[in-house]
DNA sequence: GCTATATTTAGATAATTAGCTAAATATCTA
DNA sequence: TAGATATTTAGCTAATTATCTAAATATAGC
Protein backbone atom coordinates (compact mmCIF):
# COMPACT_ATOMS: atom_id res chain seq x y z
CA UNK A 1 0.00 0.00 0.00
CA UNK A 2 2.99 2.70 1.41
CA UNK A 3 5.60 3.95 -1.14
CA UNK A 4 7.85 1.90 0.45
CA UNK A 5 6.73 -1.49 0.17
CA UNK A 6 6.50 -0.41 -3.77
CA UNK A 7 9.98 0.52 -3.81
CA UNK A 8 10.83 -2.09 -1.47
CA UNK A 9 9.14 -5.02 -4.19
CA UNK A 10 11.05 -3.26 -7.27
CA UNK A 11 14.07 -3.75 -5.91
CA UNK A 12 13.83 -7.25 -6.50
CA UNK A 13 15.44 -8.46 -10.32
CA UNK A 14 13.09 -11.26 -10.27
CA UNK A 15 9.38 -9.15 -9.14
CA UNK A 16 10.67 -6.91 -11.65
CA UNK A 17 11.14 -9.34 -14.32
CA UNK A 18 7.80 -11.10 -13.02
CA UNK A 19 6.38 -7.78 -13.74
CA UNK A 20 7.90 -7.65 -16.99
CA UNK A 21 6.00 -10.88 -18.50
CA UNK A 22 2.66 -9.29 -17.61
CA UNK A 23 3.71 -6.88 -19.73
CA UNK A 24 1.99 -8.97 -22.33
CA UNK A 25 -0.79 -10.23 -20.73
CA UNK A 26 -2.21 -12.01 -17.47
CA UNK A 27 -0.38 -15.46 -16.61
CA UNK A 28 -1.08 -18.33 -13.66
CA UNK A 29 1.16 -18.70 -11.35
CA UNK A 30 2.54 -21.49 -12.79
CA UNK A 31 2.85 -19.86 -16.00
CA UNK A 32 4.81 -17.30 -14.45
CA UNK A 33 7.05 -19.81 -12.20
CA UNK A 34 8.01 -21.62 -15.95
CA UNK A 35 10.59 -18.71 -16.46
CA UNK A 36 12.62 -18.63 -13.35
CA UNK A 37 14.72 -21.72 -11.85
CA UNK A 38 13.50 -21.31 -8.89
CA UNK A 39 10.30 -23.21 -6.84
CA UNK A 40 6.94 -22.46 -7.07
CA UNK A 41 7.00 -21.45 -3.47
CA UNK A 42 9.80 -18.64 -3.72
CA UNK A 43 7.97 -17.31 -7.11
CA UNK A 44 4.50 -17.61 -4.85
CA UNK A 45 6.64 -15.53 -2.21
CA UNK A 46 6.98 -12.58 -4.76
CA UNK A 47 3.37 -12.46 -6.23
CA UNK A 48 2.65 -11.89 -2.90
CA UNK A 49 5.30 -9.10 -2.07
CA UNK A 50 4.41 -7.63 -5.58
CA UNK A 51 0.54 -8.12 -4.67
CA UNK A 52 0.66 -6.37 -1.06
CA UNK A 53 2.31 -3.58 -3.09
CA UNK A 54 -0.41 -3.18 -5.00
CA UNK A 55 1.54 -4.00 -8.29
CA UNK A 56 -0.23 -6.57 -9.41
CA UNK A 57 -3.94 -8.26 -8.91
CA UNK A 58 -4.75 -11.74 -8.68
CA UNK A 59 -7.93 -13.66 -9.71
CA UNK A 60 -8.83 -16.94 -8.82
CA UNK A 61 -9.97 -19.22 -11.54
CA UNK A 62 -10.73 -23.16 -11.21
CA UNK A 63 -7.46 -24.33 -10.16
CA UNK A 64 -5.36 -21.11 -11.50
CA UNK A 65 -4.18 -17.92 -9.93
CA UNK A 66 -3.99 -15.08 -12.60
CA UNK A 67 -1.86 -12.48 -12.20
CA UNK A 68 -1.99 -8.88 -13.64
CA UNK A 69 -0.54 -5.67 -13.52
CA UNK A 70 -2.12 -3.23 -11.85
CA UNK A 71 -1.20 0.18 -13.33
CA UNK A 72 -2.28 2.47 -11.23
CA UNK A 73 0.60 2.46 -8.75
CA UNK A 74 3.22 2.83 -11.30
CA UNK A 75 1.16 6.25 -11.95
CA UNK A 76 2.83 7.02 -8.51
CA UNK A 77 6.00 5.96 -8.82
CA UNK A 78 6.09 8.10 -12.30
CA UNK A 79 5.05 11.12 -10.57
CA UNK A 80 7.48 11.06 -7.96
CA UNK A 81 10.65 10.59 -10.55
CA UNK A 82 8.91 13.54 -12.66
CA UNK A 83 8.76 15.73 -9.65
CA UNK A 84 12.85 15.30 -9.78
CA UNK A 85 12.91 16.73 -12.76
CA UNK A 86 10.50 19.40 -12.96
CA UNK A 87 12.39 22.61 -11.69
CA UNK A 88 11.41 24.70 -8.67
CA UNK B 1 25.84 1.68 -12.41
CA UNK B 2 23.37 -1.05 -12.85
CA UNK B 3 19.44 -0.53 -13.18
CA UNK B 4 19.77 -3.13 -10.02
CA UNK B 5 21.81 -1.26 -7.76
CA UNK B 6 19.91 1.86 -8.69
CA UNK B 7 16.74 0.57 -7.60
CA UNK B 8 18.08 -1.11 -4.74
CA UNK B 9 19.38 2.57 -3.43
CA UNK B 10 15.83 3.80 -4.19
CA UNK B 11 14.19 1.17 -1.98
CA UNK B 12 15.67 2.60 0.75
CA UNK B 13 13.55 5.76 2.83
CA UNK B 14 16.14 7.56 4.59
CA UNK B 15 18.34 7.74 0.65
CA UNK B 16 14.79 8.71 -0.67
CA UNK B 17 14.40 11.08 1.42
CA UNK B 18 17.99 12.48 0.94
CA UNK B 19 17.58 12.72 -2.50
CA UNK B 20 14.12 15.29 -1.54
CA UNK B 21 16.48 17.64 0.96
CA UNK B 22 19.31 17.56 -2.90
CA UNK B 23 15.88 18.70 -4.87
CA UNK B 24 16.46 22.11 -3.43
CA UNK B 25 20.05 22.72 -4.48
CA UNK B 26 23.90 20.77 -3.46
CA UNK B 27 24.19 20.53 0.33
CA UNK B 28 27.28 19.01 2.21
CA UNK B 29 27.20 15.83 3.92
CA UNK B 30 26.97 17.63 7.23
CA UNK B 31 23.78 19.38 6.24
CA UNK B 32 22.32 16.72 5.13
CA UNK B 33 22.56 14.71 8.20
CA UNK B 34 21.75 17.53 10.43
CA UNK B 35 18.00 16.22 8.77
CA UNK B 36 18.06 13.21 10.38
CA UNK B 37 18.44 11.18 13.42
CA UNK B 38 21.25 9.01 12.68
CA UNK B 39 25.04 9.26 12.73
CA UNK B 40 27.22 11.03 10.19
CA UNK B 41 29.00 7.61 9.43
CA UNK B 42 25.31 6.15 8.78
CA UNK B 43 24.22 9.06 6.60
CA UNK B 44 27.76 8.81 4.80
CA UNK B 45 26.91 5.08 4.15
CA UNK B 46 23.53 6.36 2.40
CA UNK B 47 25.60 8.91 0.35
CA UNK B 48 27.59 6.35 -1.31
CA UNK B 49 25.13 3.99 -2.02
CA UNK B 50 23.11 6.82 -3.61
CA UNK B 51 26.62 8.01 -5.83
CA UNK B 52 27.59 4.29 -6.87
CA UNK B 53 23.77 4.52 -8.09
CA UNK B 54 24.82 7.22 -10.17
CA UNK B 55 21.82 9.19 -8.39
CA UNK B 56 24.06 11.37 -7.43
CA UNK B 57 27.61 13.67 -7.75
CA UNK B 58 29.61 14.38 -5.03
CA UNK B 59 32.12 17.07 -5.31
CA UNK B 60 35.17 18.52 -3.11
CA UNK B 61 35.30 21.61 -1.65
CA UNK B 62 38.32 22.78 0.79
CA UNK B 63 36.52 20.66 4.44
CA UNK B 64 33.26 20.00 3.01
CA UNK B 65 31.90 17.29 0.17
CA UNK B 66 28.75 18.41 -1.67
CA UNK B 67 26.22 16.32 -2.91
CA UNK B 68 24.50 17.35 -5.67
CA UNK B 69 21.51 15.18 -7.95
CA UNK B 70 22.16 13.14 -11.04
CA UNK B 71 19.30 13.65 -13.25
CA UNK B 72 20.69 11.20 -15.75
CA UNK B 73 19.43 7.90 -13.75
CA UNK B 74 15.64 9.17 -13.07
CA UNK B 75 15.69 9.66 -16.75
CA UNK B 76 16.33 5.81 -16.99
CA UNK B 77 13.74 5.02 -14.48
CA UNK B 78 11.07 6.94 -16.12
CA UNK B 79 11.43 5.22 -19.18
CA UNK B 80 11.50 1.64 -17.33
CA UNK B 81 8.44 3.02 -15.86
CA UNK B 82 6.66 4.25 -18.78
CA UNK B 83 7.14 0.97 -20.82
CA UNK B 84 4.66 -0.76 -18.42
CA UNK B 85 1.94 2.45 -19.38
CA UNK B 86 2.68 2.20 -23.51
CA UNK B 87 -0.06 -0.56 -24.54
CA UNK B 88 1.35 -3.07 -26.84
C1' DG C 1 52.89 21.31 13.91
C1' DC C 2 48.67 21.17 16.72
C1' DT C 3 43.81 21.24 17.31
C1' DA C 4 39.22 21.44 15.73
C1' DT C 5 35.98 20.29 12.17
C1' DA C 6 34.09 17.38 8.27
C1' DT C 7 33.70 13.13 6.36
C1' DT C 8 34.76 8.36 5.43
C1' DT C 9 36.25 3.63 6.53
C1' DA C 10 36.37 -0.51 9.36
C1' DG C 11 34.38 -3.69 12.19
C1' DA C 12 30.44 -5.36 14.83
C1' DT C 13 25.48 -6.44 15.51
C1' DA C 14 20.57 -6.90 14.86
C1' DA C 15 16.99 -7.06 11.51
C1' DT C 16 15.42 -8.18 7.02
C1' DT C 17 14.94 -11.10 3.20
C1' DA C 18 15.45 -14.46 -0.86
C1' DG C 19 15.66 -18.93 -1.31
C1' DC C 20 14.79 -23.81 0.00
C1' DT C 21 11.86 -28.09 1.65
C1' DA C 22 7.79 -29.83 3.51
C1' DA C 23 3.14 -29.40 4.65
C1' DA C 24 -1.37 -27.33 3.92
C1' DT C 25 -5.24 -25.71 1.05
C1' DA C 26 -8.10 -25.65 -2.99
C1' DT C 27 -9.87 -27.39 -7.22
C1' DC C 28 -10.67 -30.67 -10.84
C1' DT C 29 -11.65 -35.30 -12.66
C1' DA C 30 -12.25 -40.07 -12.51
C1' DT D 1 -13.99 -40.07 -2.15
C1' DA D 2 -9.33 -40.58 -3.96
C1' DG D 3 -5.71 -38.87 -6.63
C1' DA D 4 -3.60 -35.33 -9.39
C1' DT D 5 -2.50 -30.57 -10.14
C1' DA D 6 -1.90 -25.56 -8.70
C1' DT D 7 -0.71 -22.54 -5.35
C1' DT D 8 0.22 -20.86 -0.78
C1' DT D 9 1.90 -21.07 4.01
C1' DA D 10 5.23 -22.32 7.58
C1' DG D 11 9.61 -22.87 9.14
C1' DC D 12 14.48 -22.77 8.26
C1' DT D 13 19.08 -20.86 6.64
C1' DA D 14 22.43 -18.00 4.43
C1' DA D 15 23.20 -13.57 2.69
C1' DT D 16 22.36 -8.77 2.83
C1' DT D 17 21.97 -4.50 5.05
C1' DA D 18 20.98 -0.43 8.20
C1' DT D 19 22.80 1.09 12.09
C1' DC D 20 26.19 1.95 15.66
C1' DT D 21 31.02 3.07 17.77
C1' DA D 22 35.71 3.84 17.08
C1' DA D 23 39.43 4.85 14.20
C1' DA D 24 41.30 6.98 10.03
C1' DT D 25 41.83 10.72 6.58
C1' DA D 26 41.66 15.40 5.04
C1' DT D 27 41.40 20.34 5.55
C1' DA D 28 41.55 24.92 7.85
C1' DG D 29 43.33 28.14 11.01
C1' DC D 30 46.11 29.32 14.81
Amino acid sequence: MSFQQTFKALSDPTRREILDLLKSGKKSAGEIGEHFQMTGATISHHLSILKQANLITDEKSGKYIFYELNLTVFEEILSWIQSFQKEG
